[in-house]
RNA sequence: GCGCCCGUAGUUCAAUGGAUAGAGCGUCAGCCUCCGGAGCUGAAAAUAUGGGUUCGAAUCCCGUCGGGCGUACCA
């Protein structure tokens, strides 16, 4: 698991002694001592399983509530309320109210506004904003992204990379060490028609214009032909055969392919702001494929069948996985499986994740097994997501009907430019674009990440590029316009910090604030235990809402002295957390937008 | 056939087995003498369907209907 369970993240914390403040947040304190509370009662984590508090979702219940007395009741014999009583005499936890027995059984917990104000400071005096390093000592391998060379980067490529590098940035907030490798598809079958659809259909002009558009029409074209003509067929298995056999004129057209296409996913990686540690191919692998065949034959799992080398999976319900085909070729499950290998003897990592879309669920499900069957015993998760397609059906290369995603990324800056030059035309070109930059592809990353990576989704461009509402924009107008109060801030009391002054939380509007600034961390421990970056737009969103509505709320520079900076205190770690958060989802906060 | 996933307001999405199912867009009604209206406040509006488990089900189990994907040599 890539975040440790509740009882393992205390003990750690209790390792670290002297940071038991900083190590857990709220909701992991409050639920430590609601176990330790229910212990004293009688009922232990051992003998009844794990006992915590969550957030409320309705604020007339308090802050947290803990629904485990409900739970065990009818284990123990006893009335619900009875034990939440039992419990409720235990005491109070630090920066609390007293506990509240309600309804059926619930524990209620409201913090004090003096806990709310000592954990708000707490946070504030933090970089980190009060996340635990859940991550300490545990190194993840994380691959994700993978196109294929000769292949535009279109929409559906999207969701992998953005997704996959939310999860790279938020594993490293965490203190994972994080290897992301980009496993991008540079060998297999579709090189031999690749090859002599070149040799036949080449256009050098199309070719010099955009080498990977020339290099897709060229595969269109042989696919087209090797299905009419069987001869075709068996000319470009023949072309792939003396490639992989290392004939140096295929093999130079093939690298000069890998090139062009790694020249061209370069410069979308640029846009989006990602960043691998390697970027292996799949043809990196080639050269240690007969040696899975071996520890395969070693472990006696490998099978002949029908020709081609099997490791029998049924006993999982898995089918067979083919790891040599009947012409002797490897797949990319022995590719997969050497991956495994290689990165285990390399890393020694943790765990590895691959963030694939769904379709490979079976695959990978393959993959595990079959490693499990050599002793494999690193943690590996696939964690996809729902298909994009198009409110007419899938995309299809051979259809045509693929978006460019860079044709997406322009569409997306345009249509932000105009907003921008709408709003802020005092600003110089230059800025008004690259806030169009940042604006543009954060709506769009956004769009992604906001909802659950398993949902299928219908990608339109008004869904896409939302600039209003649940969206990046949104959320990074939020940002700067506590930039603009705080320049306002600086403008009018020059001789003023703010960090002088406590923070005090005593309206309404205030409390509700430092309560979604304080979960944040949880959302973010959540977001890697379940692999879901939408955890934290969720909890973004939520603050940003609660923000605009204390800023419609209450006054902050007319307010009173102390009053007035405790605020802008607020709207600084709103700030802050707005900014990490986005950061996290690999989205830029500029100051003003 | 078998396997995996999904059916939530008009629509696009939320909701770690918990209390009154939340948002965006759209619709309707309000809010700029004040710190950025890409904003705020309010209203109408939803768990496909039939059973079951549970103190409690959108969530877990079974059936039905509807949709997506996969299912031996593509990746």
């Amino acid at each position: 698991m890539l975040i440790r369970t509740l009882h393992e993240t205390k003990c750690f914390a209790k390792m670290k002694s002297g940071f038991e403040e900083c190590e857990m947040t709220i909701e992991q304190r409050l639920s430590a001592w609601m176990a330790a509370a229910f212990a004293r009662a009688g009922v232990t984590e051992a003998a009844h399983g794990s006992i915590g508090v969550r957030r409320s979702q309705n604020e007339a219940f308090g802050d947290y509530q803990c629904e485990a007395a409900l739970k065990v009741a009818r284990a123990l014999g006893q009335p619900p309320r009875v034990l939440a009583a039992a419990v409720q005499a235990q005491g109070t936890p630090p920066g609390c109210e007293p506990l509240a027995v309600a309804g059926p059984g619930f524990l209620n917990l409201r913090l004090s506004t003096a806990g709310l104000e000592e954990a708000l400071e707490a946070q504030a005096a933090d970089e980190r904003l009060g996340t635990p390093p859940a991550g300490a000592g545990r190194t993840v391998v994380l691959d994700y992204s993978s196109p294929n060379v000769a292949k535009p980067m279109h929409i559906g490529h999207i969701r992998s990379t953005v997704i996959g590098n939310a999860l790279d940035r938020l594993f490293r907030f965490l203190g994972y060490r994080v290897i992301a490798d980009n496993h991008v598809g540079d060998w297999g079958t579709q090189f031999g028609l690749l090859i002599l659809g070149y040799r036949q259909f080449l256009e050098p002009a199309a070719l010099q214009a955009d080498p990977i558009a020339e290099l897709e029409r060229l595969y269109r074209l042989s696919y087209e032909r090797s299905r009419a003509e069987p001869e075709w067929l068996a000319a470009a298995r023949a072309e792939l055969v003396k490639l992989q056999a290392g004939d140096a004129d295929n093999l130079a057209l093939w690298r000069q392919f890998v090139a062009w296409s790694r020249a061209e996913f370069q410069r979308v990686y640029e846009r989006l702001d990602v960043h691998f540690d390697l970027e292996r191919g799949e043809s990196y692998y080639n050269d240690k494929l007969p040696g899975v065949l071996e520890r395969l034959a070693a472990a006696g799992v490998l099978e002949a069948s029908e020709g081609a080398q099997i490791v029998r999976l049924e006993a999982e319900q898995l089918g067979v996985c083919i790891v040599r085909k009947s012409d002797g070729g490897y797949n990319y499950a022995t590719t997969d499986l050497a991956t495994v290998l290689n990165r285990i003897d390399e890393f020694n990592p943790t765990e590895i994740v691959y963030v694939t879309d769904e379709r490979q669920q079976l695959h990978f499900n393959q993959i595990f097994a079959v490693a499990r069957r050599l002793g494999v015993a690193t943690t590996l998760r696939h964690v996809w997501f729902g298909l994009m397609r198009l409110p007419e059906g899938t995309f299809s290369t051979r259809e045509g009907n693929v978006i460019k995603l860079e044709r997406l990324l322009d569409e997306a800056e345009s249509r932000a430019l105009a907003l921008v030059q709408a709003g802020s035309p005092e600003l110089p070109a230059e800025t008004q674009a690259a806030i169009a930059r940042a604006v543009g592809l954060g709506a769009v990353k956004y769009a992604d990440l906001s909802q659950n990576p398993q949902s299928l989704v219908t990608f339109t461009w008004e869904k896409a590029l939302a600039l209003e509402g649940n969206s990046a924009p949104y959320l990074q107008y939020a940002h700067a316009r506590i930039r603009a109060v705080q320049d306002k801030y600086r403008e009018r009391f020059p001789h003023e910090d703010p960090a002088r002054f406590p923070l005090c939380v005593r309206e309404p509007a205030e409390r509700r604030l430092a309560l979604r600034l304080l979960q944040f961390p949880d959302a973010l421990l959540a977001a890697a235990a379940q692999t879901r970056p939408n955890l934290i737009a969720d909890a973004l969103y939520d603050l940003a809402q609660t923000y605009s509505s204390f800023y419609q709320t209450l006054p902050f520079l007319k307010a009173p002295a102390g009053i007035r900076e405790s605020r802008l205190r607020l709207c600084d770690l709103t700030a802050r957390v707005l900014k990490q958060g986005l950061n996290l989802l690999g989205i830029a906060a500029p100051d003003r937008i």
